[in-house]
DNA sequence: CGGCCCATTGATACCTATCAAGGACCGTGG
DNA sequence: CCACGGTCCTTGATAGGTATCAATGGGCCG
């Protein structure tokens, strides 16, 4: 039987699926998906952080959400047949590859593992909610609070709070990337975050330093996190 | 057997699904849907148009995303036991529903079409994707235009284009809440695309000229539709 | 050492919010 | 009938938040 609503190890998730053809290992930086793109994979992250985004045809960058371990990549593509972001490795990253054309396959042959994509799905869905409300109606103060305590919160549920503390692996480029802002005033939102002891920023990470305080400025509401299908 | 990757037309969806158990018609401005319920039911649209939002503490509104005929509305709910986010009607509607119990049922007996929920699922995604990437990085004119534009397929694609002209039925607040914008910057916006000759504004409404016109001015690669699933 | 990326800071320009006011329309009640 | 309040749309003036421009220092690596 395939562990499902189970705490999440990074070690499990190896043999979750008898749907897995492969593993792949990628370095920060490196682009793992791109827009446009008709890949015949889907994946899982194992270990690091990815991100996500669209550009408009002028260059423009947004980033949509970032991937932890336990993390669907490509389900977009897996279902529609064509991939509407790229996909890009934050830090030195662990992928479990399937095929997707398995995945009809998937759904008649285990439909509890189909309802637990759906669930990914839905709580995808939930994340790109709450960025929305910040984008649209978060001050920079606020929506760089909500977005480092979203990063710290991940980290958290999927334990990488080593000792308490989490170096989320970003630089400021991605950080205004992620908040549509400029680069300068980027930087100019975070010092002042830091400047009231809420983090600290370091060369290409953030520390986080008090995580309620964050939440706070940025009026976050967080929802708890129920029990997680593992795929 | 269900009816499913078909053209869609309303009268069909009636009869769509063994799981509904019974309808709903709602008025302009009724709530369906209420931030952090734990509602018993999941709907299908039948007919008419409503949006879900999401809002900060003290009071700021953001729109997330519009709901036309086809669309499902509380599937996060049924999924992950609690909605966080609100559903309003936006003209009369008619709501087919659905007991969210069941939905592990409809997985188990019914392969494909939990298939199709996952589909539209994703759907939803690409589309909240495009959304964040206006928010962060599409100027208010541009933002504007993507909306109208984004509407107007919307309905376009469902068959609401009577004779090749759809009302679009918002009033300015909600395009303000939408475009994360003011209401007095989201008029003068609107005027400027309208003297542009791209879209007429009328009470309550929006009624679009040149579609193609503005998606340029959007700069909107817009995704093919894909035969689509029916629930 | 030079080049490059990343973070930082000040000055200025621009885009959008806020404030204020008014017109059009529509239902309601005197 | 008309006055009244409400919602929606419109417009001008001013304030404020964020972008852009410019320049610097630190770390890393070829």
């Amino acid at each position: 039987m395939m562990p499902r609503f189970r705490d999440f190890t990074t070690t499990e998730l190896r043999f979750v699926s008898s749907f897995k053809t492969g593993e792949l290992v990628a370095e920060p930086g490196a682009s793992i998906l791109s827009q446009g793109s008709n890949s015949a994979h889907l994946f899982t992250v194992l270990s690091g952080w990815a991100f996500r985004y669209k550009t408009l045809s002028d260059g423009r960058r947004q980033i949509l959400n970032y991937m932890l371990p336990g993390d669907l990549i490509g389900l977009q593509g897996s279902l529609m047949g064509e991939l509407e972001h790229a996909v890009e490795a934050l830090t030195p990253l662990v992928l479990c590859v399937f095929q997707r054309d398995r995945l009809h396959e998937l759904y008649r042959n285990h439909p509890g593992l189909g309802y637990d994509v759906t669930w990914l799905a839905a709580r995808e869905e939930r994340m790109l909610d709450e960025h929305l409300l910040s984008l649209g109606r978060r001050s920079a103060l606020e929506r760089a609070a909500y977005l480092v305590a979203f990063l710290y919160r991940r980290g958290e549920s999927v334990g990488l709070g080593k000792g308490g503390r989490i170096e989320v692996p970003l630089t400021q480029q991605h950080v205004a990337d992620t908040l549509g802002l400029s680069i300068v005033h980027t930087n100019k939102t975070l010092r002042k975050l830091a400047n009231l002891n809420l983090l600290r920023w370091h060369d290409r990470s953030c520390e986080v330093l008090d995580a309620e305080g964050l939440r706070s400025v940025a009026k976050w509401e967080e929802p708890e996190e129920r029990r997680r299908p593992l795929i």
